[in-house]
DNA sequence: ATGAAAGTTGAACCGCGTTTCAACTTGCGA
DNA sequence: TCGCAAGTTGAAACGCGGTTCAACTTTCAT
């Protein structure tokens, strides 16, 4: 399938579907806002233009003005989402904390935020089916800068200095595999004490990273 | 939406889909590869039961023979793969190798699997919201046998004693998510050698499970 | 050999949800 | 104040694909 977007601009860029009046700019945010509920509850085929303009009680018609397709909706939403994360667990890695506890913190933060935000958490897993560029784009990402933090914590003399940027990186994808499939488990299906889960799997780190 | 199954018999015991006849095995058999090829290549959404009894080369009608609905054959497929994936991994397991390396060799193992059926692994994960429950019973299953295994090292002395029953789940999420990742990252998105990131990331284990 | 059960066929039915569009309303700038 | 661009509306067109079904063919037990 993919998704079709008309609009090829850069972002901040106007194009034909960008709104041109703080009326618009209402508008498409409460489009955006009923989406999120939407395709949180119902996921991607189920959710319906319909369902979504009811909830953001616009008409039906109203949702062209601002977005191509369905798809192009969907793409707009995982963006921002994805953006969100990242704001989230972006906190643990100010100020000069040892990079282990700032990824125990980290670690923490995100489980606390899948606890709030399941939905969100749902809709950038069904990215994978609906929009793979933005899904593959949120992960890399996100592995990108969890090596970087490596790579500057191991010229730190923070963990072991045997290690490769290729290794680190292998390292990064394997945390954040970790910290997806704990927050999947202890936040979306039940809701477990974050700070003990985070405290718990950082051990794998903490040794598996040091000399 | 959830997944409607007509019968709710235990397997192995007969229903109104069950093939009575090796002429009706053969053509259910070839539905289900059909299926595989084309939720594998286009997704469930953008798969039709049009196309997989084309693919199977068997008229419309007769998947109504063998199967109540696209999600109850959906359904049907990743029972059958998650068991595969299980039967992958699993010879890294027998005989008496230290816990720490069948972990590894398992994962390589899986590495090599998820680098040959990239259709399957993308299945599993679709499930997620096709069919929540058998989803769900995959991954707990999985947890379940990777915990149970570091619950027995540990009594066997090879893992630290000072890891409770609930740590050592904690930390089979983890790995569990690790490997899943590595998997998307290095088989299916692109070919790296899967000795060498098994080895990378056995580390993590080998030091952050031993006392 | 024969009849009944199992299996096969595909046209047609059907509901649903996306997308279009022409008429209408709102609100901003001159 | 006025006119036009921006925004809004919802009925209807449209396509698509899942599901049904009654007629037909194959298989198999007796």
């Amino acid at each position: 399938m993919g998704v079709k977007v008309e609009d090829k601009s850069p972002p901040g860029v106007a194009s034909s579907k960008t709104p041109r009046t703080p009326r618009g700019e209402r508008t498409m945010r409460k489009i955006l806002d009923a989406a999120r509920e939407e395709f949180g509850e119902r996921g991607f085929s189920d959710s319906s233009i319909v369902g979504i303009t009811q909830r953001a009680g616009v008409a039906l018609g109203t949702f062209y003005t601002y977005f191509d397709s369905k798809e192009a909706l969907f793409q707009a939403l995982v963006r921002d989402m994805s953006a969100q994360v990242a704001a989230t667990a972006a906190p643990a890695f100010v100020g000069s904390t040892h990079a282990l506890d700032a990824a125990r913190h980290g670690l923490e933060l995100f489980l606390r935020f899948a606890r709030e935000h399941r939905d969100i958490y749902r809709i950038i897993d069904e990215a994978e089916f609906v929009d793979p560029g933005a899904y593959r784009e949120h992960y890399e990402t996100t592995a990108g800068r969890i090596t970087a933090r490596f790579v500057a914590a191991r010229d730190k003399g923070e963990i072991a200095a045997d290690l490769s940027d290729e290794d680190l990186e292998i390292l990064a994808w394997a945390s954040m595999g970790a910290n997806v499939f704990l927050g999947l488990r202890y936040s979306v299906w039940a809701s477990a004490d974050p700070e003990r889960v985070a405290a718990v799997a950082n051990r794998l780190l903490r040794k598996g990273l040091t000399a």
